[in-house]
Parts: structure tokens; sequence; C-alpha cells
DNA sequence: TCTGGGGTCCTCAACCGT
DNA sequence: TCTGACGGTTGAGGACCC
């Protein structure tokens, strides 16, 4: 435990949600859910008025949709969340060389090591400062925890949220999680939660009384150390900023449970090769092929072959995706199917040539003379699965929230679609409530477009935090610097 | 009322070589 | 040659996170 709470941590507020908010004048101060959208769907994020209906991460959009019938249900686009998320970070790497992403919209910030905060007074003006030009660059809110570990420095951010800033003084931590449920602690999930449940414990001081030997022996060795320490409020990992990644993967979930096993072929093909399109563009190759099915009961199995050397070749991956499907039943249908590569490295193996025509001959042994192409072939993967409806394709081309640009009403978003028809908002970020207009799904007037920034016209942030920014133009964005309790 | 997608880390068993 | 301990690697699964 460090001497001064000089870690940060910070968290966007329902940051997706949010960010639509931003983007869509209309959907401010509604409730607004951005998720999948199908039948299978589930929520990513709610906007805090659709969380006082109940609706919350990780709900079957389904469920949420019988909660708040009159929400606006969106789908995730990632291209205007991580081009927030760039400003965002951006702004903390001005704090210290020692940032760590956790996610689109959470990071941990070393402080001491950028000179940012030395003392409980400098952290909280720093956590302050970042909040406001956070506001002014983005439009969005973020909350803000410091302390003198990334535990806690997390925890104080939950506290904070939202739009707040926590800082828990050191000296104070055993004292501030004793009280605390055990699912407060990072790594302790609903089976681990239940599980120190049966065994009596169900606050942080629990465990800090049952000591280590006994937390070791009822959820095993590095699990129940590390939670030891951290119910006597212990963390001294450090904040390490480029983490490598460690696989890339890709997954589907259907609809419609699968049961042509022809089709689940194809499909796992297809992942294959998607999930070598991401490998490349990250540059890097694999050993470690893995495949992973859901069944209709969703139990879940995978199974994986480590190849000879690394690779990034579509057709060793598929092959081996392939071969892997053929050890796996799967009848009585298949819900999702992922295919994922790991063991990466940033280069190939030369012997590249070698290493496809090996899998290629097996695969070759295996198959029978006439494969299947499923792409001709009259009882092809179509055969079984419905055609799409006008909706389904209205929806595909059309996504719910996504941007448009009309050659006569200018810049909007889809609000829905479907029986041939797409309904668009004509409004941009910053601006009023846009009026409502429908078109044909196929008039040759309206194309889909990229996201406009949330803030047209930002304060100038260029030199910040070395002085105090300069405002440009229009109000200073509200962002009080007092912090809330 | 059913349960996404992209990851990380841990555990355990089997197997191999020394 | 047999047996055992031990470490490393591989494969499968589970828990957890956002």
């Amino acid at each position: 435990m460090r001497p001064a709470p000089t870690i940060l941590h910070l968290d966007m507020d329902a940051f997706y949600a949010s960010a639509e908010q931003a983007a869509k004048p209309s959907l401010r101060g509604k409730a607004v859910v951005v998720g999948g959208l199908g039948p299978r769907g589930v929520v990513a994020t709610a906007s805090y008025e659709a969380r006082i209906l109940g609706v919350h991460s990780a709900m079957p959009t389904a469920q949420a949709r019988r909660l708040a019938p009159n929400a606006a249900y969106l789908v995730p686009r990632f291209q205007l969340y991580r081009s927030v998320s760039e400003q965002v970070m951006e702004l903390l790497g001005r704090l210290s060389p020692l940032v760590e992403p956790l996610s689109l919209d959470e990071a941990f910030v070393d402080l001491e090591a950028g000179g940012a905060a030395d003392d409980s007074a400098s952290a909280r003006r720093t956590g302050e400062r970042l909040r406001t030009a956070i506001r002014a660059v983005t439009g969005l809110s973020g909350s803000v925890g410091l302390a003198g570990s990334k535990m806690l420095a997390k925890i104080a951010s939950e506290q904070a949220k939202p739009d707040g800033l926590v800082l828990i003084e050191p000296g104070t931590e055993r004292e501030l999680l004793a009280p605390m449920s055990v699912r407060t602690l990072p790594g302790v999930g609903p089976a681990t939660g239940d599980h120190l449940r049966r065994a009596g414990m169900t606050t942080v001081h629990d465990l800090a009384e049952a000591g280590e030997d006994e937390l070791v022996r009822l959820v095993g060795k590095a699990h129940g150390h590390g939670l030891y320490r951290m119910a006597l409020g212990l963390d001294d990992r450090p904040v390490v900023a480029e983490r490598d990644a460690k696989s890339v993967s890709v997954e589907d979930t259907f609809d419609v449970d699968l049961h042509d096993r022809v089709r689940v072929r194809a499909e796992v093909e297809r992942l294959a090769v998607r999930c070598v399109e991401r490998l490349r563009a990250a540059h890097r190759s694999g050993r470690t092929v893995v495949l992973k099915v859901r069944r209709y009961d969703f139990s879940t199995l995978t199974r994986s072959e480590t190849l000879r050397g690394p690779t990034d070749d579509p057709t060793v991956v598929r092959e081996a995706a392939a071969r892997l499907l053929e050890a796996v039943d799967t009848t009585g249908g298949v819900r999702l199917l992922g295919v994922g590569v790991t063991g990466l490295a940033d280069f190939t193996q030369e012997d590249l040539f070698a290493q496809a025509a090996d899998a290629r001959e097996l695969a070759e042994r295996e198959q029978e003379p006439e494969r299947q192409a499923p792409e001709s072939g009259a009882e092809g993967p179509a055969a079984e699965e419905e055609p799409e409806s006008a909706e389904q394709l209205a929806a595909r081309r059309w996504p719910a929230g996504h941007d448009v640009h009309h050659a006569a009403h200018g810049h909007g978003w889809v609000q829905g679609s479907g029986v041939g028809r797409v309904t668009v908002r004509f409004e941009e970020p910053g601006g009023p409530v846009g009026r409502v207009r429908t078109f044909r799904i196929d008039d040759p007037e309206l194309t889909p477009a990229d996201p406009l920034p949330l803030v047209r016209d930002p304060v100038d942030y260029s030199s910040w935090p070395a002085s105090l920014p300069k405002s440009r133009s229009g109000p200073v964005p509200a962002a009080g610097e007092e912090s809330r309790p």
C-alpha cells in the first residue's frame, strides 16, 4: 500500500448509453438501452433513466423490453465509442505515462509516476480537473476513484458513480471494507460469492476473520491467498501500460439453433476466416486453434489443437477448426459457434507452406472424395433455413441507432425499420430535437453515414494539464469542481 | 425468462521426459 | 529395468470481468 492515494481509476458513466444520448438530442433524459436487439440479445449498457425501471447490463433484451417498453433500443456503435475512448485515454496519457486501459470506458492511472499528484490534496485536485476536462472534450461524465491501490481506487469510483469523485485515505481501508459484501472484491462473482456464503461469510470482515488457510481450503491456493490479502486491504499490483493480447477470437450466437451439419461446418469456416482477419490486423500469429460450441441446452464445450508453429494462414486455421468440429456431437442443435487463436506471437513461422500442406493432407485423408461445397449444391445450407423476411432485411440494412445522411434533409439516425420502410430522426449532437421522417428502405437519397463528433466546437485542451483551459466559444461545460459525497 | 461477445486467469488431469 | 518424484506442456472447463 502506498502512503498517498495516487492511483486513479476512471469509469465513464453508462458509457455507451451516454454517448448515444449525447449524439441524439431527442434521447436526452430518456431511457436508452444499448445491446443486442435480436431474439437472443442482451443489454450492454442501460442509461440511468432505464436503470430506474430495473434494466441492467447482461439482462436479456426481451426482459428489458417488458420492463421498459418505451425505452429507445439501439445496437452498439463501437466506432463512435472507440473514438470517444481515444479522446479520454489521450487526456489520461497527459497525466502519466502509466495508464492501464481495462476497456473502452475504464482505466487506471498511476498519478505518482506522472508527477500529477503526491498527496491527497493534489490527487483530488487532479481528479477533479480530469473530470472537467473529460466533460469539455467529450461531453460525457466520468467518475473517479482515488486510493493507494488499484482495488480500492476501483471501489472508490464505484461509490462515486454517477458523475462524482471519491478518495479513500490510506489507513482507513480495512475499516471501510469490513462491512462491505464479499462481492465488492474483484474476482468474487456469483459462484465464489455463493461458495463463501454457504461457509458463513458474507462480508469482507468475515473473510479477514476466517484467515488465509481457511480461504485457501475453500477456494483454492491462488484465489484464497489473493482474497485474504484483499480482505485486509492489501493490493500491490502495479499499474501496467501496454498489455499484449494473449488470444484473439470471434463467436456468433444464432437467432435459431443450427441443426444442419453442413451449415454448422460452413459457419465454422466463416468464423475461422474472420478470426484470422482480426489476427492479421493486429499483426500477430497464433499457435493454438480453439473451437467453441454452445449447444441447444447452453452447455459449452471447447476443443483445441496446437500447431507446430504460429500461423496467420486462413487455410491452416480453417482446416484446424474443421478437424476439431469433426470430434463434436452437434445433434440436438447448436446455439453458438466460436473460433479463437491463442499462443500469440509477433512473427509467423517460415515453414508455413509445409504446414498448410500438412493440414490439407490430413484433412483430405479424413474427408470423403466429394466434399460438399456449401456455396453451390442445390441442398446447401440454405435448404433448412428460412429466407430473410422484409423486417430482417430492413433491420440489417438500417440498424437502429446508426447514422444516415439524406440528400435533402441532412444528417440523422435510424429510429426504426420494418415492412420496407425506415424511420429517421434528423438531428445532430449539440443541436435541437429533430423531426422524424419515413422513407422506403431502398430510397436512393438515403445513405449510411459516419458518427459526428459529440462536441462540435470543443474547448481547446491541447496544453492540458499544464495550463488552465481556455474556452473558445459557448458556455464552459458544467462540471462542478466539488466532489459528491 | 433465458442467458452476447471478447477477453483473462486458474485448476485439474493426462502425458512425457528426466 | 522398474518405480517414483517432479516439472513442463497440452487440453478441457470454469469463474470472472466489462
